[in-house]
Parts: structure tokens; sequence; C-alpha cells
DNA sequence: CGGTACATTGAAGGGGCTCAATCCACGTGG
DNA sequence: CCACGTGGATTGAGCCCCTTCAATGTACCG
């Protein structure tokens, strides 16, 4: 098993041996979580977060009438049960789209690196901060776009979170998720989520066979969705903290 | 000048006398911003967090074609600048909505807070989570709700809210936006609000006379916003924590 | 007194939803 | 090996919620 949380931080600064060990051990031992397994459940309380090693999975909510909203995908490498874990119990759920691997960080160890490793403590609030960051952006998507933008939002968003973690090629992925989850995390239903996508495909923009996603026309995409070529950058970590 | 930010966290814990000056030196020295200005600007950099003291004040983001997407309304006592500070630039800005009052953390203190007061760091954990969890609901109400319910939720959420810092009687404040500001924040037209609070006052759920908004049946409100009673407790800090 | 900010209301159109049927791939058990 | 069930994708028809555009009212302020 990799250490994919190593790989992500390192990407952002250079880790010290030391850090590296302190890293590694926050990424053992390892257990598996299986498709459709809940990882976190809301309401129930987690004195721990975990690392996400392997697989994808889906942070959600769903409310008494039924209605299901997908906040976001978790990507090896991403912590999972923050916002959860320092609650009197989690407010939304997690749970693993493919078969997965996690560890788990108890909540004292994590206060405990505060104490001892200030650095670490500083990289892993800006892990926070791109999970708030991140839901603050999906916020402005839902409210405030059309279903085609949407669609064509979602589709170069995942192809570059995917590449950051080496799970896409230049322009293509196999789509994780169903157009049923997809319109839920993006506000639609599902037929309209199925429409958008053919409006996208018969335009040229995207090829979609079963799961298998190809990017044709990036410019054009990005063109509707006003989509930024430096996304990932948008997340990068300010350097005053290192 | 009261120290709104101690008043909060010690609604949850109970701090010592020790932790309390520690946090009165984080809510100095104090510093005006008038309605309308600016405090966090997007794209900038920034290397402290702000605490508002006083008045009231909105996250937002603009995108370039000019559609805004208010994300919440920040109260006495809140944290601004995260994640703004943990990024090289500033995700989304943060505007005065009435004249107020901020102090400045300059980062380095904060990260020193962490190593030397593990307990309030955890507190501080706790606040930060405590916005990414507003974006998390915001997003379900967003994705899945009607404008009635929408506009029905956001009245009663902003009589809890602004009871818990003494800004609303039992069932009456002064509204801080407006309607324009309210379909930004909910998703919606400007236009679509104003029909919405027409209907809720129609049905004598509520009255409204200028800024003025008196909750006329809680029950009401509630049921069709499926608003639960124990909002604010959804927050609570984990015992684990402290 | 004119200007600006905000609220209100109407009319008309469309984007996205609901409901419903069909199709396809796949796995599973008889 | 086939029948069947299941999960997922696809497509059509109709409609309604919400948007856009537009006009008007009203309070406040320089």
């Amino acid at each position: 098993m990799a250490a994919p949380l190593t790989a992500k931080l390192a990407h952002s600064v250079s880790l010290s041996p030391q850090e590296m060990a302190v890293l590694a051990e926050l990424q053992v031992p390892v257990r598996p979580a299986r498709r459709h397994r809940e990882i976190v459940t809301e309401g129930r309380k987690y004195a721990e977060l975990f690392v996400l090693l392997e697989g994808m999975a889906i942070r959600y909510r769903v409310s008494p009438d039924g209605r299901r909203q997908v906040l976001n995908i978790v990507l090896p490498g991403d912590l999972i049960g923050f916002p959860a874990c320092f609650f009197q119990s989690a407010l939304f759920s997690v749970s693993a789209l493919t078969d997965t691997y996690l560890s788990s960080v108890p909540l004292s160890r994590l206060l405990g690196l505060f104490e001892r490793h200030p650095r670490l403590a500083a990289l892993l609030l800006w892990q926070f901060s791109c999970e708030a960051a991140m839901y603050a952006e999906q916020l402005t998507h839902i409210g405030r776009r059309s279903a085609l933008e949407r669609v064509a939002h979602f589709l170069l968003e995942l192809l570059i979170r995917l590449e950051a973690v080496g799970l896409a090629e230049e322009r293509s992925y196999s789509m994780p998720l169903t157009q049923e989850l997809m319109g839920d995390l993006l506000g639609l239903s599902m037929t309209h989520v199925n429409r958008s996508l053919r409006q996208l495909r018969g335009d040229g923009l995207v090829s979609i066979d079963g799961r298998s996603v190809v990017i044709e026309d990036f410019e054009g995409l990005a063109a509707i969705a006003d989509f930024e070529r430096s996304y990932i950058n948008r997340f990068r970590i300010n350097d005053a903290l290192i």
C-alpha cells in the first residue's frame, strides 16, 4: 500500500525525513472498507479521523424525506472525518464508492501532532481548509449555474483531481459515479444529467462509453463551464505557513 | 467592546482564567470596518485571521460573468479568514454588512497557540469545523429544496443564530440582508424571494415590516422548512476534545 | 427635489422536474 | 445454458417552478 497522504503533501512542501516518518505512522494500520459500506455515519460520534489510502468515497447527507445531497468525492490521500470528529455527532455520512483501504488516526494523536509537529499541523490545517473551500466552491456552482455548466464543470474538475492522484490519463478517466449520484452531487435530476451528458457528447466535447470518459475538447468544455485551467492552483498552500 | 469570541466559547466549555486571558489578547486591538467595506478580498494574500467583534458581514464569491453567490452570514464572535489565510490567495471575499469592529490575529500567533494552548487549539479547530459544516448544510439546502423551503429555513436559522449572540428577541429580529442578498444566498432570483416572503406573510407565518421580522408561527415555518428545533445543538463540540 | 436603494407586482417563457417506458449489461441460480 | 432479477442508462411527454424583463411604488438622503 502506498502512502498517498505523504505523496500529496510532498507535492506542496519538502518534508523532512522525520516528518515523513510521522506521516507514515498516520497511514498504518491499514483496514479495508468494501464498496457501499459506510465509513462515517451521520449521527454517530467519532473520536478519530480516517485517511483514505486507496479507492474512492462520497460525502453525502440524506434528509428525512429521502432527498440526498452528495457533497463531494473523496480521493486517495484525503482525510475523512473533518468536520465530523469535532462534533458531538457526525453531520453527514461518508460511503465507500469502491472497495477502499483506510487508516485511522485517533483525535488525541491528531492534537498531539499539533503540539509536537507545528509544521505538519499547519499542513493538516491546510487540508481542512481545502475541504471547506471545496464546499464553498460547490455552493457557487449549484446556486448559480445551469445544468449544462454544472455537468461540464464536474467532468473537468474530476479530470484534474484524478490526474493529481494518478488516477487519470491526460484526457480520460473512469467515472466513479452513476448518473444518479452525479445528479445528487450537482443538484439535478438523474434524467437531466443524462440529457446534459448527451448534449455534451452530441457536441463532440466528450465521449462516454460505460464508465470510460474521454475529454475530447478541453477548451470547449472549459468555455461552457467557465473552468479555470489553474483549478488546482487555487488551493495552493500559503507559503507564509511553511 | 465586549469579547464575543470568549462568550461564544464559554457557552460550550468552561475556560480557565489563563485561557480567557489568551482569548482576550486575540480580541485586541480593535479596528473598525465600515458598511460595504471589504474585509477580505478574493485573490489577495493573507497571513492573518480576523475576529468579528461587532456588526455583521457576508462571505461571498462573484463569478467572472457577474453572478454572485453569498456563502453565509458572519456574526459577532465568528472568525474570518478560514480558509482564506491557509491559501496563497483568498478564494472568496468577506464584506461588512453593517459598520463592524474587528481584531486581527497573525497566522504565526495562531500557530503558536496550537503549540502552547492545546485546549484552545481544539476549540479553534471546532470553530473551523462549524464553518465547514455550515457550507455543507447550505449545499443540501440549495441543492435539494424548493424556494419556499429555503426561505422559511433561512428565516428560522437566522432567528436561532442571532438569538445565540443576543441579537434577536424570542421571535423577532432585524433582517440584515436585502431581498437581493437573500436571493444570492439562497440561489434564487430576488423576485422569487419576494414572492416567497409574500406567501409566508400571507399564510400568517411571519410578519415583515421594513427590516423588522417577526416569526408568527415557528412550528408552521419549521414544518415547511423541515427545520430542526435543536439546530444549534447539531454543532455541539465533541466532548472527547475537552 | 432629484437620485438612489430597495420592495413589489405582473406577464411570459423556458429550464429542469416528474412520470413512465424501454433497453442493455451483468451476475446468479435453477 | 437460459431465465430472471437488478442496476444503470436512455428517451419521451407534459407541466410547473422559477427566471427574466419590465414597470411602479416608496423611503431616505444629499
